[in-house]
DNA sequence: ACAATAGTGTCTTTAAGACATTATGCG
DNA sequence: CGCATAATGTCTTAAAGACACTATTGT
């Protein structure tokens, strides 16, 4: 038996820092009990379509709304599941943050509380790995951050991932040096105070 | 169906580059054909240990020869196998040079024929893999160069794995400054004519 | 004016690349 | 000696860290 597990990641502009979907199961074992989103493979599915299956079937959203995909690590303790045996190929995802109701519930990394099977572990791998991405792949980069950004948004978002904030003249140097991210001319006003940004967007 | 496919690399001081053990398969499907060497995942059973299994049952050494094993990636694509969609997931393991006879062709890096499967492209990711590994991964690196090791053979490892070759000057300060190697005092001569080298030692 | 936020500039440190120079062996 | 191989030193460039300074807004 293969498991496919998903940590689903969003980060919307109304929040401080991104957020993992976390569900409630419904079904033994640990009914009752938070995990990870997961399905098992089904036979000659492909991983990819697994976890769109786990984000729309136990989080509820619509594929249209998951922007990117990726594999993470194989888990093979034997005694993970209680049923006997089984697999977890865990798998990354990034969520359109301007979704609809969705069934699931989101906690800022690092608050997630204690999860059934291994998914504690995998979800510690995962923010390891994503923090690995972050700036080196583009796809997950530009589908977390998504079309246009602010300087601070991805302050908070390498924090969150990586758990020390960069200096915040250092990420500006390293973005514009970055090929295929440009810094708007028009400034935005946030609404509260202090000076308005400049954001990034993708060419 | 889950199978379990092995890179297996080995570093002899008496060849100039590492190389992969490559096996003829004697069963359907593609029987007669080079392939990974690779055994289908038991229930219950450990990558590690199925990893092992393919080294000591396909490749014919036995398992204390074996100096380090690491997950690699999976592949799912369907069609990858005429039997049916099978996963396989990809491990690497270093094999200790001095080990006695086995059933294994050994292929340098870039010189393997054309192999069942998919495991053409699985030895390319392979092998990007460990090039990222290499310098990084403290027990990768110590597994495949072994206890000693001169600046020449780190020269001819790197090159195998990344493609280009690095500066020696540049390589020896870079050893000279990683923790846990260092230069031993006596040098030994290579037997042919040039300077001896000073050994690299683990700590 | 002042606090809050954003952007820019600069000095320093570190790592890496390129390449010349010196050292030690074999024939 | 001449060639092959190894080690070291140096100049330069690139990247990163630390931190000071300026700019623009809301109250």
């Amino acid at each position: 038996m293969v498991s496919v597990d998903v940590v689903a990641v969003r980060f919307a502009v109304t929040e401080a820092t991104p957020s993992v979907a976390i569900i409630r199961r419904d079904r033994e074992p640990f009914a009752g009990e938070l995990a990870l989103p997961g399905v098992l493979l089904g036979r000659g599915e492909r991983l990819y379509d697994a976890a769109l299956r786990a984000i729309t079937g136990k989080v509820g959203l619509p594929p249209e709304h998951i922007r990117g995909v990726g594999q993470l690590a194989t888990f093979d303790e034997p005694l993970r599941d209680p049923r006997g045996p089984t697999l977890s190929l865990s798998m990354w995802a990034v969520v359109d943050p301007a979704a609809p109701v969705d069934t699931a519930s989101w906690f800022a990394f690092g608050q997630v509380p204690h999860l059934a099977f291994d998914h504690g572990p995998i979800l510690e791998v995962a923010r390891a790995a994503l923090a690995g991405l972050l700036w080196r792949d583009r796809t997950f980069t530009r589908a977390i951050l998504g079309e246009e950004f602010s300087t601070a948004r991805a302050l908070a978002l390498a924090e969150a991932l990586s758990g020390s904030r960069p200096d915040r003249g250092n990420l500006n140097r390293m973005l514009r040096s970055m090929p295929g991210l440009q810094q708007a001319e028009a400034a935005v006003r946030s609404g509260g105070p202090g000076r308005p940004y400049q954001p990034w967007v993708w060419t």
